[in-house]
DNA sequence: GTGAAAGCGCTAACAA
DNA sequence: TTGTTAGCGCTTTCAC
């Protein structure tokens, strides 16, 4: 008899019911009064009817927004092709997904940060994750965003951040490499206008001077590719380098892949450290510090969604592992 | 002498243009007439004011859905953290954000394909992304989603698919092994529920059967860790095994580094081959083959964001790559 | 505690 | 070709 069900509104559920589609509303949206007979009976229709809001009716009438924007700042598109970022977009998407929240990315140019302005100076942007933050993404945040947004990375007074200790990883990686005697300590480094790439690198710095030992940083990019060539230049132009600190696991396994290529012993007469931890560094054997990429992103995508006011950092401390490669 | 500029409506817009509310609708929809004059007095006043459309109030009248679901089958809702699933949504999430939508990920139990539709009737679902379908799971698409759904794995007529020809990739492998000189060539498998898997199984099988060897698996669930023990399984049922191929480029590594430790040379006495080509198979000199992840992913959002008729099946090849480790 | 009524911003008949 | 008029489904004052 019945036709080809409609979905079930509001309307229906209070009809249903037999109460007024206010107080549906009310008991639904847990929010203001209602007896408990009412509840009751709003919830039980609504149960029977399969109701599910209409998340663009309420997104509309709240002025909320439907989704959230993760912002990727670099210098080319191409930073949205990346594991890492992957995993941010991943797990915000696993967050936000009970809250009926969609997930969007966006990549925002390194010189034009004003481009965020834009993207985000939409209605439908219900919250806004920073990645890659610099102090200008921070300054371009539009105000009506101000509380539901979080940084993965460097924050501000506005924009509470989530954030790994490089710092710590570093050192306690670069100490460990001191431990085991090796003198002649080298390092790929990553983009300097990134705040995490350079807190590992003054983390290194600060310790290598401290023991009077000698600098040798090359410029690279996180990638394996950048990390191969990388190792050669270092050889050359230090022959007696005896470790090599990779500012990633990617940059390190280019880094041995390339050293062992032209017949050098790792750890042997090398030894060779990543960092972030990824699956393949246990198959690989590779001493790195752990980066709880999934759990910092959900920090993060958290942080928006509940809107309660965030700590205005959340450190999350990274731990050495300790394998072969060093 | 401006309050704090509210977000420009469409009414704003019109008012600025001089012309009613559904012409500047017209206009900027791009549907129905509007003359040239009234044409390009919209699109000033709405540049000039900088009218962005509110998503929400377009889908509610439209009754359109805000956001693309990615659901995923599996066995347990950990089939979310995984590096080829991050893809998948990255990559949707990029596709769809010049649409103004969103993306949610979803896990569905492999026993219980029936809870997808508890997830697509939603009104907020503007698309459905299916990641390792079922037949169970095709079955239980909503109506509402004919022509708004697309499947990553088997398809049906009511859903068009994309697809890898893991069939010809394995193919090729086994073929690469055997014009090696391999002749006892085992497998670590995938799970059989996936279709994926089953048809590169069953392209080994066929080869295998086909030059009168004998067939050697060993179920595996494309992970490193079962590689791992599954390298261990093989030796200790068929010692004499001189080939293993992976069904993962994760298993493969993890079956190299159990050998290597074994004290088994690889490839000298064991040849050992992957499946994906993932980044770090380069570094770690894997003979593998491509799986393009980000244009299976693009290729099934793109589906069903521009509607248009699919083709039923979309199969992308799968190509050997030649490296060390066969 | 509850319901009537007024929109949120937009699109889509329908008239003009 | 354009404007008028209804809503889409929901929340939220504001009387009752």
């Amino acid at each position: 008899m019945t036709t080809v069900r409609r979905h079930a509104t509001l309307e229906d559920v209070a009809r249903a019911a037999g109460v007024s589609r206010s107080t549906a509303s009310r008991v639904l949206a847990e929010s203001g009064f209602a007896s408990p007979i009412a509840r009751e009976r709003v919830r039980d229709a609504a149960d029977r009817l399969g109701y599910v809001p209409n998340a663009a009716a309420r997104a509309l009438v709240r002025g909320a927004g439907v989704r959230l924007l993760v912002a990727v700042a670099g210098t080319s598109p191409t930073v949205l092709d990346d594991s890492y970022l992957d995993q941010v977009v991943s797990t915000t998407a696993q967050v936000c997904a009970p809250y009926g929240l969609g997930v969007t990315v966006a990549w925002v140019p390194l010189d034009q940060p004003g481009q965020l302005a834009r993207l985000a100076d939409d209605r439908a942007v219900a919250g806004l994750v920073l990645v890659n933050t610099t102090e200008a993404l921070l300054d371009v945040v539009p105000r009506r965003l101000y509380g539901r947004t979080a940084s993965i990375g460097i924050g501000s007074t506005a924009v509470p951040s989530v954030d790994i200790d490089n710092g710590g990883g570093t050192s306690a990686i670069v100490r460990h490499l001191y431990a085991a005697g090796r003198r002649r300590i080298a390092m790929v480094t990553g983009p300097a206008w990134l705040a995490c790439s350079r807190r590992s690198v003054e983390a290194y710095r600060g310790l290598l001077r401290e023991a009077g030992l000698p600098v040798r940083e090359v410029a690279g990019d996180f990638s394996a590719a950048r990390g191969r060539s990388a190792a050669r230049e270092v050889l050359h132009r230090w022959p007696d380098t005896d470790a090599i600190v990779g500012i990633s696991d990617a940059t390190a396994l280019g880094v041995i892949d390339q050293l062992r290529a032209d017949g050098v012993r790792v750890p042997a007469d090398v030894a060779v450290t990543g960092f972030d931890d990824i699956p393949l560094a246990s198959v690989t054997a590779l001493t790195t510090a752990s980066h709880p990429v999934r759990r910092i992103a959900a920090a993060a995508a958290t942080m928006v969604l509940e809107e309660r006011t965030a700590p205005p950092m959340t450190m999350f401390p990274s731990s050495l592992v300790l394998r072969e490669s060093a």
